[in-house]
DNA sequence: ACGCTTTTCTACCATATGGTAGACAGCGAT
DNA sequence: ATCGCTGTCTACCATATGGTAGAAAAGCGT
């Protein structure tokens, strides 16, 4: 219909990660996609050759987003550790809640083929590997509470994108996603991670 | 074939978990749920009248075994609520290792229908709110970081069953899973979260 | 042995889903 | 005008899946 220029393409990634990273990969059909976009089923098999084919546009996509954010991020905070993870929480929580599903996309990455996890796990790595090595330095520093830095990174990981995805936990301790609740949970969030890692 | 008394119906709902908990609800199909336990599909459904009452089964059960875990953790622990909170990740970390679906099924609900969810979140309310109220108390005595009680809840959740569930993040961090590599995480997540709850 | 209940299995069925084949439309260049 | 290319659609297809109907076992009390 619409579609000027190569926008379905763009719409349908756009509409895929929602729909992969909200309910899960294998819960959407080509078919829904296409009702989102507004395309018929065969024009999203137009673009991409098959639904695993999509999903790995949509994982590179996602993968390539985020570590946008995290650079930037870093880059424009002082060169202070403390300073940088809450910059990066700051930054990363934003789109985090305002679509959830970046983040549940990236958590759904462990439930799915061993190869779509590899291709995702080969991309993030040298992200992985530069914050690894950054916190070792800043521990060596004693500017970081000394530990394993790789686990540092990982669980740091899991705390962000966990409270990011489970809404229901979160509704569980009946938290409220209103603009002060959002700003509370950063809060909360970032004090809970800078005392885990001070010195 | 072998089913002695009324062993069929648990050992669907045993394989059930660690299916759903791997790789989702909705990627599992009947076929091989009943195919992992040994029986004709039509088995599972004489069992479970539908796939959606048979996710019920598995959460409640899932929901009743984890906190039976937590409950005999915290009971057996000092009365201090940072030995308590050390207690409650030693034990859970233990099952959650050996069967990471357990924790897995539990990050799943928030990709299932509200129904589902919610029927799993009023039966959990009671034990959130119990440990919300607990740590509450000990932040006004002075034995634990001051911060809002749920949402340190929320946090701590969110950090343990986040590492505990996504072999892929731990594995861009190159651990592995070697009885050394266990403990070092444990020591390490219970560093952790001690570190961001200590006064 | 015989009935009654519980448990499991063998057909089936309707539908949803990923994917193929090919027609049709828009459009820029010649 | 028409050729060729790109993008979208309609028409199908094979298969997988959740679920139904009802037959065969398997116990079990009498």
């Amino acid at each position: 219909m619409v579609t000027r220029r190569g926008m379905t393409r763009s719409a349908i990634l756009e509409a895929s990660v929602d729909l992969f990273g909200s309910r899960g990969f294998s819960a959407v059909s080509l078919d829904e996609i296409a009702g989102v976009v507004g395309v018929a089923k065969q024009t999203v098999l137009y673009w991409f050759p098959s639904k695993d084919e999509l999903l790995d546009a949509v994982l590179e996509q996602t993968a390539l987003e985020l570590a946008a954010v995290i650079e930037a991020a870093v880059r424009s905070a002082p060169d202070e550790p403390l300073a940088r993870i809450e910059a990066v929480i700051k930054a990363v929580l934003r789109p985090a809640v305002r679509r959830p599903a970046l983040l549940g996309l990236v958590r759904e990455v462990s439930r799915l083929s061993p190869d779509h996890a590899a291709r995702l796990t080969d991309q993030v790595r040298p992200f992985v590997r530069r914050a690894t090595d950054y916190l070792g330095e800043e521990m060596a520093n004693g500017r970081l509470r000394m530990a394993d830095p790789g686990l540092v990174v990982a669980l740091a990981y899991a705390t962000v994108t966990g409270i990011a995805t489970e809404p229901t936990a979160l509704q569980a301790v009946e938290w409220q996603a209103t603009t002060t609740g959002l700003r509370r949970l950063r809060r909360e969030l970032t004090e809970f991670l800078l005392a885990a890692l001070r010195p």
